[in-house]
RNA sequence: GCCAGCGUAGCUCAGAGGUAGAGCAGCUGAUUCGUAAUCAGCAGGUCGUAGGUUCAACUCCUAUCGCUGGCUCCA
């Protein structure tokens, strides 16, 4: 079934615009204006839609729409602006270094440079300081047209000979230069006035990247790096990375002992140690609960099936690349790299009446896949993960309201973590199966199932299965990053291959339709986006230990004991401490581990009868507290959570 | 798969052509402790793997595996 894997992140700035509209005579400089007018932080203007530089004069009146630095449109000229200042201080440091492109991406910008060496931090720190220089200088950038051809021959002077191809691409007769210094590049431009507008602004990082990301091109030097309006915003966006870093599910997986990854098992394989394997369990069992209350029943199908049902199905023309194929007495065997073809045949095991149409079969299924060993990515891109996937066969008339009961189904599991999402529908690629009237269908019931439901959505055009189109559910977690998990995919053309069949209230044979669906997609990648969007810190209802139980010497180990088993026997996770340490030291290890609840047993306790109890993060601690108030108030707690 | 960088104890990391070191975790002992690190001792590594150069390789070279950052890919 469908891909859960393969996300990105991503960190929107939030846009603060900050227009200033006025009209402007014949013959003004658009930045003499701006001067004039003492109008602050101004980069570039508008006129009659077309962003144009401040370094504009203006041939006749013109309603012009200036455009402040911090507006969504102006930071990205400042790091368009950037990328070219950068530019000119690899080539001060590098004067052989040729140029491809150096776009403003989200929240940065990168060139593209071929320096005929890789380069490493010292070189990143030495062009960070060349930028500051040529910032430091001030010089203006200078727009001007030329014809191809004189850009051409500015070029191939020059040796640049990715830029000769880009001009050749150019449809126009004319091409836009910018000069800054004694630096010119070919640009559409706009720019910011100067380079002394560039005020806050990292080099990143380096990488290789293909010209045009044609991995039969060179590879080229792509360095990034990050510019900002104001000092706040790029310390913000600094500290948002290093937030990251501190969140990254490797790094916690490791010091929560949840899982991990051993080259002598194998790249892209989990091992889920017991607290990483209790966190899925709570997942995987909350979930098949769902699913049961919804009408799907489970289904089980095997992990290998026969070569000969893979071709039918189509996987084995358009997927082969990414399965494992294994042979058993002289027969071939696939891997199963989704669970389609097990819940096809519980579909063909008897024959079906409409009467009992939908059929909602669900499965954690396991799949494995031959994803490339470069993008493979601690639990986020695996070779081997499980899918919470369900397959719906049902009537044609049956699909719109199927599509809204899991769009509905996908709400309420996004709410109960606390993801906010959005939805994409992605159409037909080129390599696939099916008529186009087929894909036109399955199309549209996607579609009106999202308008049905008042419920937004964009267009991924040509990003589709290669059995059918779908809607991708795109969550954002609480660092703002987006990732892929639901998709709901809708076939018209496995029923057929595979001769699906019901018979009608005629007692006619007809074909039902079937989709694809995942909610948390793979759990590898779910977990590993919980891990990252909660750094670590669970939830109550899926913290793997709820509770953790600290005897203040060893003297009241017994006693510790005694309520560690009244705790398990209710049903919470709980763990004794037994450590011969100090108290101070065993809270340390219960907060390191991100444990929610620490219950402290002394002589006091033992005395009352009652806990001494601490909450995960929260200095001080409560004393006094009654067993079964604790108890009650976990319960809740976990309930309001989700009641896992 | 491609490019670059990196692989030293369970973890984090130092070191370096003469033959490995710290902190944490672990174990043992002492301490019996009141809300984020008690003290002492012990143990732990053929320095990713395989070749090569050298009197000598953890260090240099080659290959290979893996990881990281990108690129490409992700029906």
């Amino acid at each position: 079934m469908p891909d859960a894997q393969g996300a990105t992140g991503s960190n929107p700035v939030p846009p603060t615009i900050q227009r200033r509209k006025m009209k402007v005579k014949s013959g003004s400089n658009l930045l003499e204006i701006v001067k004039k007018n003492k109008l602050k932080n101004i980069v570039a203007a508008r006129i009659s839609g077309h962003l144009v530089d401040l370094n504009t004069t203006i041939d006749k009146d013109e309603d012009v729409d200036f455009i402040n630095v911090e507006d969504e449109e102006g930071i990205e000229i400042l790091r368009h602006s950037a990328s070219h200042i950068m530019a000119q201080a690899v080539q001060h440091l590098f004067p052989n270094a040729k140029f491809a492109i150096g776009p403003a991406i989200e929240n940065g910008f990168y060139y593209d440079i071929d320096i005929g060496r890789s380069l490493n931090e010292d070189d990143l720190k030495n062009i960070e300081k060349e930028m500051k220089r040529i910032v430091g200088a001030n010089y203006p950038f200078q727009r001007r047209e030329l014809s191809k051809q004189e850009a051409l021959d500015y070029f191939r002077n020059k040796g640049d000979e990715y830029k000769v191809e880009i001009i050749n691409d150019i449809d126009e007769d004319n091409v836009s230069f910018y000069t800054q210094g004694d630096f010119t590049d070919l640009c559409r431009g706009p720019h910011i006035p100067s380079t002394i507008y560039l005020k806050y602004f990292k080099l990143l990082s380096v990488a290789g990247a293909y010209f045009r990301g044609d991995e039969k091109r060179p590879m080229l030097q792509r360095i990034y790096g990050t510019a900002f309006a104001t000092k706040k915003a790029l310390d913000d966006y600094l500290a948002f990375l290093q937030e990251v870093k501190k969140r990254d599910h490797r790094k916690l997986g490791r010091e929560l002992d949840l899982f991990s990854i051993k080259d002598e098992v194998g790249p892209g394989l989990i091992i889920w140690h017991p607290k990483g394997a209790m966190l899925r369990s709570l997942i995987e069992d909350f979930e098949k609960n769902e699913h049961i209350k919804r009408g799907y029943e489970f289904v089980k199908g095997p992990e290998i099936l026969r070569t000969e049902l893979w071709k039918r199905s189509g996987h084995f023309d358009h997927y082969k690349e990414n399965m494992y194929f294994t042979e058993v007495e002289g027969q071939s065997y696939g891997i199963k790299p989704m669970n389609c073809l097990g819940h096809i045949e519980v579909y063909k095991s008897s024959k079906r009446s409409y009467r009992e149409l939908p059929k909602r079969y669900f499965e954690l299924g396991v799949v494995h896949r031959h994803e490339k060993s470069g993008v493979l990515h601690g639990l986020l891109r695996v070779r081997e993960f499980t899918q919470d996937d369900a397959h719906i066969f049902c009537m044609p008339e049956q699909l719109n309201d199927e599509i809204i009961g899991v769009l509905d189904f996908v709400q309420d599991m996004m709410k109960l973590f606390g993801f906010d999402y959005s939805m994409e529908i992605s159409t037909r690629p080129e390599d696939s199966i099916g008529t186009d009237e087929q894909w036109e269908l399955a199309t549209n019931a996607l579609i009106k199932a999202l308008e049905n439901t008042n419920r937004q959505y964009d267009i991924n055009e040509g990003d589709g299965a290669f059995y059918g189109p779908k809607i991708d559910v795109k969550i954002k977690d609480a660092l703002g990053r987006s990732w892929q998990c639901a998709t709901i995919q809708c076939d018209f053309t496995l029923p057929e291959r595979f001769d699906l069949t019901y018979t009608d209230a005629n007692g006619k044979e007809e074909r039902p339709v079937m989709v694809h669906r995942v909610i948390l997609g793979s759990i590898e990648r779910f977990i590993a986006v919980l891990i990252e969007h909660y750094a670590g810190d669970f939830p109550l209802f899926i913290a793997p230990v709820q509770v953790r139980v600290v005897p203040v010497s060893s003297k009241h180990n017994n006693y510790a004991m005694k309520i560690y088993n009244k705790l398990k026997d209710i049903g919470i996770r709980a763990e004794l401490e037994t450590r011969n340490e100090t108290v101070s030291k065993k809270i340390r290890f219960a907060e390191k581990e991100k444990i929610p609840y620490v219950i402290i047993l002394g002589d006091e306790e033992i005395q009352s009868g009652k806990l001494s109890v601490r909450k995960r993060k929260k200095k001080g601690y409560l004393k006094n507290i009654d067993m079964s108030d604790f108890i009650n108030s976990i319960k809740e707690e976990s309930i309001a959570g989700g009641g896992i």
